[in-house]
RNA sequence: GCGCCUGUAGCUCAGCCGGUAGAGCACUCGGCUUUUAACCGAUUGGUCGUGCGUUCGAGUCGCACCGGGCGCACCA
């Protein structure tokens, strides 16, 4: 055996210790016959929780080096492996162990084991962490396996898993206790390896284009930028409250401001707002400046981004999300939210003048209001009622109200519009970006516009923050700038239904004891 | 916050009109050994989410509470 797997690096390296029986009657009897198998490791001076070990292959590069072996033939190469114990049939003569690769089986067949370590065998259960050495063999019925020479044990598992056939589906259970999820499930590990190579190669992406990554403070005095409550925090030491961020688009337009023309932040976002499939608490967002840009140039360069990731994450830019069929590939879909209005309603907004004219419009149509207090927020309204769930195709809904959007350019042509646009896939908005507003009376008329409604007790209005005004009268170059809601993203890549299947660890109410 | 559903063994689930808690898998023991959910036999395993109530008797009926899922609302 190699080095790092001599059996002298097996001892224990501290007195062996009973296993604590003190509280035995209230541990499970499953747990208590494994604490049993432990003492008994120690007794043998045998170390359950090994330092370290050194594998030559993994699961998967064992099955690709040896795929051409034949049924029933072994050769003599010798691999040394390590993994999860999963599965054992008959009296362990064929034990599955699982690294992050794949499933390898071993054959422990006492005529190629020590005695020493085939008695080893009887203290394992599954779930315990192994590593072995052996040589490669494929038995009758097809399996690749090792046949093994020496196994050490390299981690003492004391509670059962979850059964193998019938898996583990509680969904409370799984959120609850991830990693079980992640042991029993194997797709679930998937998934949040998709999750990591979506922000990888959205990293690469924007890195490529020239964009710097930038860190700005989640602890913030005023927290501005989205139409969202907020959490309160406190600091002891300088005795204010501070607010966990709801967007980081204030300050990355203060570096923008500063002459960093390309700028971008993948960072958690905290929103005090209600819990559903689509919202966590605190969910991960990446937002993009990026100076001398429009919004129309953003939507080229947001579908360009978007067909690469998914080109490298699923190898493909068209997917199934939720039994539809959802293409980044094909350009997509461009529609003005009058446009889209008419086309599902009929309802042609250009006519609506004042409020009233929009409120009665929204009644005839069955759009029930609850705080609207603008002709721009009700047709808003009337789009998410009537439209929004219609867009399953990847579309760019493009020229929102100005009064929805106080961060936003007004539109070039079109009056009480901006330069605005929201990407809907499957009825959901994935992402939002515009022609960022860069006059700074402007500006500070339309937070001063926030600031009044937040007064009136609107608790998702903006905050008036006169530094940002202030920064933005020292002139802001004409900028792009777009939000993509990671998680959602992940959840269209991996055909995830709740948003709470691609954050590992998803906000939970505590169990009370 | 509201509505519907849900909580029984380590896991997956039965449990009818209220009558002493069940199965499969897992575990333990014995048998048998090249399997693909191995097989055969035996054993073990429960504060039925919590509390109160109705009742001679509650997993089952009622109320309250604690969690969870879905939908709505809020929002991204």
């Amino acid at each position: 055996m190699s080095k790092a797997v001599d059996p002298a690096s097996n001892k224990a390296k501290t007195p062996p210790t009973e296993a604590k029986t003190n509280s035995a009657e209230d541990v499970s009897k499953l747990k208590a016959d494994r604490l049993k198998k432990l003492a008994q490791l120690k007794e043998l001076g045998i170390n359950p929780y090994p330092y370290k070990f050194e594998r030559s292959h993994k699961a998967a590069q064992l099955h690709e080096l040896y795929k051409d072996l034949e049924k029933g033939s072994e050769n003599s190469d010798e691999v040394v492996v390590c993994g999860r114990i999963m599965n054992s049939r008959n009296n362990w003569l064929f034990t599955d162990i699982h690294d992050d690769s794949g499933k390898i089986q071993l054959f422990c067949h006492k005529d190629s084991l020590p005695e020493d370590k085939f008695n080893l065998l009887k203290l394992l259960d599954k779930g315990d962490y192994v590593g072995a050495r052996g040589t490669m063999k494929r038995t009758p019925a097809g399996e690749l396996s090792v046949r093994i020479k020496d196994i050490e044990i390299l981690s003492k598992s004391l509670l059962p898993l979850p059964d193998s056939w019938e898996g583990f589906n509680d969904v409370e259970a799984r959120y609850r206790h991830r990693y079980v999820d992640m042991i029993t499930n194997p797709e679930v590990r998937e998934t949040f390896k998709k999750r990591s190579l979506t922000i990888r190669h959205m990293r690469n992406f924007l890195d490529d284009n020239g964009f710097f990554e930038v860190e700005t403070p989640t602890l913030q005095v005023e927290a501005g930028g989205a139409d969202a409550r907020p959490f309160v925090t406190h600091h002891n030491a300088l005795d204010i409250d501070l607010y966990l961020r709801i967007a980081t688009e204030l300050h990355l337009k203060r570096m923008i401001i500063g002459g960093m023309e390309r700028v971008y932040e993948i960072g958690r976002i905290f929103r005090n707002e209600g819990i559903s499939t689509r919202h966590n608490p605190e969910f991960t967002m990446l937002e993009m400046y990026c100076a001398y840009g429009d919004y129309n140039e953003l939507m080229d360069f947001t579908e360009k981004m978007l067909r690469y990731i998914a080109e490298k994450v699923l190898g493909k830019a068209e997917f199934e999300y939720q039994g539809k069929t959802i293409s980044f590939a094909k350009p997509f879909r461009r529609l003005r939210m009058a446009d889209g209005i008419k086309e599902v309603t009929g309802l042609d907004v250009n006519t609506l003048k004042t409020i009233e004219e929009a409120r009665a419009a929204a009644q005839s149509l069955g759009v029930p209001l609850d705080k609207e207090d603008s002709r721009g927020h009700i047709i808003n309204a009337i789009f998410e009622a009537k439209v929004e769930h219609t867009l399953i195709e990847p579309t760019f809904l493009m020229d929102h109200p100005v009064e929805i959007s106080p961060l936003t350019k007004v539109h070039r042509v079109n009056q009480g519009e901006v330069e605005r646009f929201e990407l809907f896939v499957y009825g959901r908005e994935l992402a939002n970006g515009y022609s960022e507003l860069s006059d700074p009376q402007d500006q500070r008329s339309r937070l001063e516009e926030q600031a009044k409604k937040k007064a009136a007790g609107n608790e998702e209005a903006m905050p008036l923050d006169l530094d940002f005004i202030m920064a933005m009268e020292y002139g802001m170059p004409p900028t792009m700038g777009i939000g993509i809601g990671i998680d959602r993203l992940v959840m269209l890549l991996t055909d995830s239904a709740s948003i709470r299947d691609v954050i590992a660890f998803p906000t939970m109410r505590p169990v009370k004891a």
